[in-house]
DNA sequence: ATTAATTCTAGAAAAATATTCTAGTAAACG
DNA sequence: CGTTTACTAGAATATTTTTCTAGAATTAAT
């Protein structure tokens, strides 16, 4: 892997670029200074600026979708997967928040460029891997009944507002120490009423 | 307010580049097309192309913040308030869903900027102004006690979220379909256990 | 090992985009 | 009116992105 390494650090160095100055104030150069390629070299890994957008974007959201799946695997109820899905996103983002940063701000900007089908063929079968891991449970009712697509943001919406708010530097409260309780109230939004 | 047409004019203009193209694609040449101001004449009204950004982000969140406020006036239990933050911000949402996109993809970029203390400001008396309204149905011990910042999250995250996918086309349901059903979990959520 | 092919690096040149500047026109105001 | 201010116009300039050509390093085949 050690061949790879012009085109790591220039992934490397565009994010911390973005970062410190914000992705649309970041130019081509400052990531070929930061970089240390040249202009050639970074053209030839990346045909433009766009790219290196989404490279590191669909990295980012693989990286987090195979955490995800290795913890689905060992959930083994209905409780267990939807906190599940709280506290890996929230551990995930406290673990990387530069990466989640630049993810959460630049979706629509990658999903509008060419390579939108990709990501968005990513999310679909996302989104469907984690349905399916809820579909018996559902049909045993253990879930209040409501269209798919509010379950979904019914159980991570706090969580993405609060990571949101945390990441913009927007909140007294740690992220860590909100991990349980946006769980908790996760579950309790969704499940069927005892 | 016929004056300013010219300015209005090349706001309008922006805003409809935006959604068609993206932000980031959009430039001011087609910006000036679409306004038929002359570059002159757009840049002696916004001095650069962030400044457009930032008027039209803060116009849409001072005309939402309005008419939160004015419902709020009408609002007089705990749960009517709770609702009423889920409420109005999907109908305002389905109401100008181009201005929606907008703000909710632009913010991170106009904070970043010249203006991004007037947003921090206006932002920062729009919650207090909230949480006034709150405090007292906090004091009698009608919510859960947690965080204010994880209270704001739970209320709207859930609707933060749909209301994301919905403008990015990426959900099945309706928008306002869900706005009883997502202002009933916000105040699930956030009250007092019986 | 030598050659050929491929991948990578380099930076100058060109193209695209954003911004400034100068001059003129229209409206507001005394 | 005359003058001051707000606005419009588009050419000129500056900045930024992208392309292009040439050469260096690496890999693979003989």
């Amino acid at each position: 892997m050690v061949r790879s390494s012009r085109k790591s650090e220039i992934l490397q160095a565009a994010l911390s670029c973005f970062t410190e100055f914000g992705v649309d104030a970041t130019t081509i150069e400052m990531i070929r200074d930061r970089s240390g390629a040249s202009i050639g070299s970074l053209y030839h890994h990346f045909g433009n600026k766009e790219r290196i957008l989404a490279a590191l974007y669909l990295a980012g959201t693989s990286e987090y979708a195979e955490l995800l799946a290795q913890g689905f695997s060992k959930a083994d109820s209905a409780e267990a997967c939807v906190k599940l899905l709280v506290t890996s996103y929230i551990d995930w983002v406290a673990a990387n928040p530069d990466w989640a940063r630049f993810i959460l701000h630049s979706r629509g900007r990658v999903e509008a460029g060419e390579r939108g089908d990709d990501l968005r063929e990513a999310n679909r079968l996302h989104f469907q891997r984690i349905f399916a891991a809820l579909s018996s449970y559902r049909e045993q009712g253990l879930f209040k009944s409501m269209p798919v697509d509010c379950f979904a943001s019914v159980i991570i919406g706090p969580a993405h507002d609060f990571a949101r708010n945390w990441l913009a530097g927007r909140t007294q409260t740690e992220l860590a120490d909100c991990r349980q309780l946006l769980a908790q109230v996760a579950w309790e939004s969704v499940r069927a009423n005892p």
